[in-house]
DNA sequence: ATGTGC
C-alpha cells in the first residue's frame, strides 16, 4: 500500500483504490509506521482522497491514528470553487487547541509552591466530564460569546486585548452565525464555557528543558531553560460535539441529493458552496468561537491563581500568552496548488496550523521568525514548541501534526494500567497531579500515548515543522 | 473528544 519516498514521506498511489482522485501522502518513518501498518488509518488517508474537489494530496501527520471519517492526524485541502466540507474533517471537538503561556518565574521558585499552586489552579479552573462553568450566561450573551469569540472574554474582564493578538485569527472566526446552530447545542453549551473538560484535556505546569533554537525561542518569549511556562489544552466541550452531530446528519442527507460517491459514510460532506456546506462553516465557526473563549476564560483564572499564590501581580510574572493554536478546524485559506494560487478549504483535524515567516496571518511580533507551532505530548514525558515553514506551506497547506498520538485505545489503557501505579510513577518523577476523575489517569497515562519526541523528529526532518524548544510537566490538572 | 450508546 505505500511507496517509499525518501526516510519521512510515504505514498498511497493513486492506483491503490480506484476513485480516488489524488494520492495520500504520511509524514512517517520505518519506526513509527509500525505503529500503524495493522490500522485502519492509512485506508482512511486513501478515502480522503475520494472527496470532490480535493487538491495536493491526502495527508496524514506522524502522530495519525483512526478517526472518524478521517484519520485523526490528517490534512486534506479541497477547492472552495467545487469542492466539498466534511465535518468528519474537522472531528467533533470542534477548535479543540492549545495555548501557551510564558512566565518571569523558575523551576526553583514555583517547585516548593506547586501543591498549593495547582490546588487553586484545580478549584478556579472547573475540570472534568459534564463540569459546569461559573460563567453565568443569561439571554441571548451565548450567541454574542459565538460571534466574537476570544473577544467576548476579554470585554467580558478576563484577560487583556493583547492576548488576541496572539491567538489564531485573534480567537474570532469571520463569518459565524448563531441561527445556523441548533437550540441543543446552545443549551449544552451555556453552562459549559469556561471548563477544561476531560479525556486529553489538560492544565500543565512546565518547564523548558531543551533550547534547540535560542533565537526564536527568544522571539516567542522563552529565554532559558528553566523558566516555566503553562500549557492549556481544551477545546468547545458539549458545544462543539453537538455542532458537529447536528452536521453529520446534515450531511448525510446532502450526500444523497448531490450525488456524492463516498467510499465511507462517515466521510458525510456537502459542496462548500451549498446552503448545507455554508450553515455548517458559519456553526463551525461558532463552536471554534466558543473554544477560543473558552480557553481565553481559562486564562484568566490561571493569572489568578499564579498571582495569588505566588504573591505577584500578572503582570510581575510576565504571564505572556506565546499563541493558541486550533488543530481541529477548517480554515477558508489561499495556496499555491500546481503553480497557480487556489482558495481551499483546508480540513485540520488533529493538525495544527503551521504558516512560515512573513505570513501575513501571524503575529506582527513573529513575522520574521514563524508562526509558533504548540505541540502536547503526554503528562509524563515532554510537550514541544516547533515553528512553521516555508515547506510545510509548499507540502502540507502549511499544516503540522498535534501531539503524540494514541498507542493504546481508552478501554485497553484501562485494562491493562493502573491507575495508582500511574500516580506513583508521576510522583516519582517529581510530577504532581490534581485529577477530577481518576479513571482518566489509566486511560492518559503516558504509557497510552506514542512518545512525542518520535513525531516530532519526522517533522523536524521533514522540515515541515523544526523544534524550537522541549519543555517537561512539573504540575498537571486533568479533567 | 462527548450528558460514552437508536
Amino acid at each position: 500500500m505505500l511507496t517509499r519516498i525518501d526516510d519521512y514521506r510515504w505514498e498511497i498511489p493513486i492506483t491503490y483504490k480506484p476513485g480516488m482522485r489524488v494520492p495520500g501522502l504520511i509524514f512517517s518513518d520505518e519506526q513509527m509506521l509500525r505503529h500503524i501498518q495493522d490500522e485502519q488509518s492509512l485506508e482512511q488517508v486513501a478515502n480522503v482522497a475520494f472527496l470532490p474537489g480535493i487538491v495536493g494530496r491526502s495527508l496524514a501527520m506522524p502522530d495519525i491514528h483512526w478517526g472518524y471519517g478521517f484519520p485523526i492526524g490528517g490534512v486534506a485541502a479541497t477547492r472552495v470553487d467545487d469542492g466539498v466540507i466534511s465535518p468528519g474533517g474537522v472531528g467533533f471537538d470542534i477548535n479543540c487547541g492549545v495555548r501557551l503561556l510564558r512566565t518571569n518565574l523558575t523551576e526553583r521558585e514555583v517547585k516548593p509552591k506547586i501543591e498549593r499552586l495547582l490546588a487553586d489552579l484545580f478549584i478556579n479552573v472547573p475540570s472534568g466530564l459534564g463540569s459546569k462553568g461559573k460563567i453565568r450566561l443569561k439571554g441571548n450573551e451565548i450567541d454574542k460569546l459565538l460571534l466574537k469569540g476570544a473577544g467576548w472574554a476579554v470585554a467580558a474582564g478576563y484577560g487583556e486585548p493583547e492576548d488576541l493578538e496572539f491567538t489564531e485569527d485573534h480567537g474570532c472566526l469571520k463569518g459565524a452565525d448563531p441561527d445556523k446552530v441548533s437550540i441543543k447545542a446552545k443549551t449544552r453549551g451555556t453552562p459549559q464555557s469556561g471548563t477544561l473538560g476531560s479525556g486529553n484535556h489538560f492544565l500543565e505546569i512546565q518547564v523548558v528543558d531543551e533550547v534547540y533554537d535560542a533565537g526564536i525561542a527568544q522571539a516567542f518569549g522563552i529565554e532559558e531553560k528553566g523558566q516555566i511556562l503553562v500549557l492549556i489544552h481544551t477545546g468547545s466541550r458539549g458545544f462543539g460535539h453537538q455542532v458537529c452531530d447536528d452536521y453529520l446528519k446534515t450531511m448525510g442527507t446532502a450526500v444523497r441529493n448531490y450525488g456524492i460517491d463516498l467510499p465511507d459514510r462517515q466521510l458525510a460532506c456537502a459542496p462548500v458552496n451549498s446552503p448545507e456546506g455554508q450553515s455548517y462553516l458559519a456553526a463551525m465557526a461558532c463552536a471554534a468561537n466558543y473554544a477560543w473563549a473558552n480557553r481565553q476564560c481559562i486564562t484568566h483564572w490561571t493569572r489568578e491563581s499564579f498571582s495569588r499564590v505566588l504573591g505577584k501581580s500578572p503582570r510581575d510574572l510576565g504571564m505572556r500568552l506565546v499563541y493558541d493554536v486550533a488543530h481541529n478546524i477548517a480554515k477558508i485559506e489561499k495556496h499555491q496548488v500546481e503553480g497557480k494560487k487556489l482558495t481551499v478549504c483546508v480540513h485540520r483535524k488533529g493538525a495544527t496550523r503551521a504558516f512560515p515567516a512573513g505570513h501575513p496571518d501571524i503575529p506582527e511580533a513573529y513575522r520574521k521568525v514563524g508562526q509558533p507551532v504548540l505541540i502536547p505530548g503526554d503528562m509524563g514525558r515532554y510537550s514541544y514548541v516547533a515553528v512553521g515553514t516555508e515547506k510545510a506551506m509548499e507540502e502540507t497547506f502549511g499544516s503540522t501534526c498535534h501531539g503524540a498520538g494514541r498507542a493504546k485505545s481508552r478501554s485497553a489503557a484501562r485494562r491493562s494500567i493502573s491507575g495508582a501505579d500511574v500516580a506513583a510513577e508521576l510522583a516519582a518523577k517529581g510530577i504532581a497531579i490534581q485529577v477530577a476523575n481518576i479513571a482518566s489517569l489509566a486511560e492518559e497515562a503516558p504509557a497510552a500515548y506514542k512518545d512525542v519526541a518520535e513525531v516530532m523528529h519526522i517533522t523536524d526532518a521533514a522540515g515541515i515543522s523544526p523544534r524550537v524548544i522541549k519543555a517537561r510537566p512539573i504540575g498537571v490538572i486533568k479533567g
